[in-house]
DNA sequence: GTGAAAGCGCTAACAC
DNA sequence: GTGTTAGCGCTTTCAC
């Protein structure tokens, strides 16, 4: 044994797997199998390995580990988006608490990282690049950006949450936003409304484009002519919604049902509502498209069209995996199906 | 030269040291010098690196540089809150922006982790011990969190944002909140005010706890008895104020000016004000505390108390730069001013 | 100014 | 089952 020699000073730093194995009894091989759950250990040793790292009060140190291993047990949940406020949009802050809940049953750790202008998208680039992680989730919300196409090209699995804008080969987790508005909208039909009209996001997102699709195709199916006065923007934002819901009611004052494709979008289309002297769910029935729970506590509670967040999450994290370890297609998509919570008689 | 047999078949993986070496026809030292810039290169050798490193798209391996260098150049900003919608909080949201605003400017880069519960706040400290992060910044909003100990007592560098609710001894950052609260208060009973009341936080938060006490010093200071029906608890957010304010105008109904601790909560509060029918300004001053400058939109936009957000993000990362290389006395604060910004005639 | 050599702490064959 | 050996890619004395 070289080692009882060069080990025996642990004067200074945290303790390493060569002290461990010199407390033990045992060579480093023996611990490095008891770290990682080999199963070829006796369970003499192992109890004696796993006595002295509690001693010694042992952690493994990552980077030795990752360096021979090439792998860094880190993914990355990429926001690349130069608005910052996104941060407090609660569908993002659900998908990362959705994240980092997934990964806390395993050994994987999540870092955030955001992009607000090329250079920080060329730093997260390099970050990747280096090796720090082993794959990324990418969420980017509107079309021109570019980082999914730097990432791939580097070789970094990747999966994106949400439908890229254009057709592009990759893979991705998305929640079936189509089809919910046209649930949405089929619902509002089916109470007998006569104008239902629909508050969409904006069409460089893939989700407004996506939600007011829905619409369209179900006032069609239902043989409908869509008209145009019954169809306003908004920005996804609460402000944006109750603005949107303004101008609506403006263009069609006659309509008597509206579907409004998000949730912080809905609180402020309830709010024009109510201050356009318009009743809820009497006079005008409503569903809100419910990215993170939150139309549920509106007052009055609205129907809505649920995303399975938690399944998208999942999804995610479940799919990246496989990209990382080439279990996956090359470009495996999920649409993960939403539903209709019927949550008043609006 | 031993490097030029090995290192001649770079099939696969990602360049390295070696390989930019050869191809320089330099050695690994020489180029070890010219990535970690040391002014020991002659300019021709320099050049024939530079040039081989961008033939070879070359990026160094962090986790082999960290393994000998015992510098990772990532710090983590991890937030210790078991309710998961503080995530959308745009306090929060304000300083992870603005922390990973003052990072981009470096070469390090942000890490964020959040511990819901014990076994996640275990997890964390693993992974700091781990030696995964040079320094943590440390987002802890009650009383009864044990992550700031756990991470102190492992060594790890750290600095808190926001003053520790105890009088512990461990660096932070915070903004003037008593002070804030004193000035704004001031303002109020400056314009004429009889009855100014306060809508503050929980008091389990040390922000609730110093808002309140600076509107407590004020009005005292001002030779007025402090009427416990001018005051009443939010819980920081936009509904919570709504209520409280609904509550002030319930209990001391006389009110005719109001210090809102928190611009979610203004937020609300406007709203309540509106439903009562109560005028703002004419009828009730208000002055709201704006931790993200979203007071500023409301409608009357409002006379707010400005937390210096970039000025305590730089300040934490700074400090915490200083803990990290032990330039920093032990457990150095700071308390970033705050200032009153008049947007309205209140 | 530059190169050779010695590891950083760990895993992974490959013998025993 | 267990130990020995050989690196992973990089920085860093220490000679030259």
């Amino acid at each position: 044994m070289t080692t009882d020699l060069t080990a025996h000073p642990p004067v200074t730093g945290p303790p390493t797997l060569d002290e461990v194995a010199v407390l033990a009894g045992v060579s480093r091989a023996t611990v490095s199998r008891v770290v990682n759950e080999s199963p070829k250990v006796s369970p003499e040793a192992r109890e004696a390995v796993q006595a002295a790292i509690a001693q010694l009060r042992y952690v493994p140190n990552r980077m030795a580990r990752s360096l021979v291993t090439r792998r860094t047990d880190t993914i990355a949940l990429v926001l690349s988006e130069p608005n910052s406020q996104v941060f407090s949009d609660p569908f993002f802050a659900s998908i990362v608490h959705g994240v980092s809940a997934a990964l806390a049953e395993t050994d994987l750790t999540l870092v955030l990282l955001t992009a607000r202008d090329a250079r920080e998208q060329q730093k997260i680039a390099r970050y990747a690049r280096q090796g720090h992680v082993d794959g990324v989730v990418l969420m980017s919300l509107h079309s021109e950006d570019l980082l999914p196409d730097i990432l791939s090209d580097a070789g970094v699995p990747l999966v994106l949450c949400g439908r890229p804008y254009d057709g592009r080969s990759v893979a991705y987790v998305d929640a079936d936003n189509q089809g919910g508005a046209q649930v949405a909208t089929e619902h509002l039909i089916g109470l007998g409304r006569a104008r239902v009209a629909v508050l969409t996001g904006p069409m460089d997102m893939i989700a407004g484009v996506d939600r007011h699709a829905g619409w369209l195709r179900a006032t069609t199916d239902a043989g409908r002519r869509p008209d145009p006065a019954l169809v306003a923007h908004g920005d996804f934002t609460e402000a944006g919604g109750e603005a949107a819901m303004a101008r609506l009611l403006d263009q069609a004052p006659d309509l008597d049902a509206v579907f409004v494709a998000s949730d912080p979008m809905a609180v402020g289309a309830l709010r024009a509502l109510r201050a356009a002297g318009r009743r809820v769910p009497e006079d005008v029935a409503v569903v809100g498209f419910d990215d993170a729970d939150v139309a549920r506590v509106c007052d009055p509670p609205l129907t809505t069209v649920a995303q399975p967040l938690d399944v998208m999450t999942t999804e995610l994290v479940e799919l990246l995996g496989r990209q990382i370890d080439g279990r996956a297609a090359p470009a495996e998509t999920r649409t993960c199906p939403t539903r209709l919570v019927r949550r008043a008689s609006a």
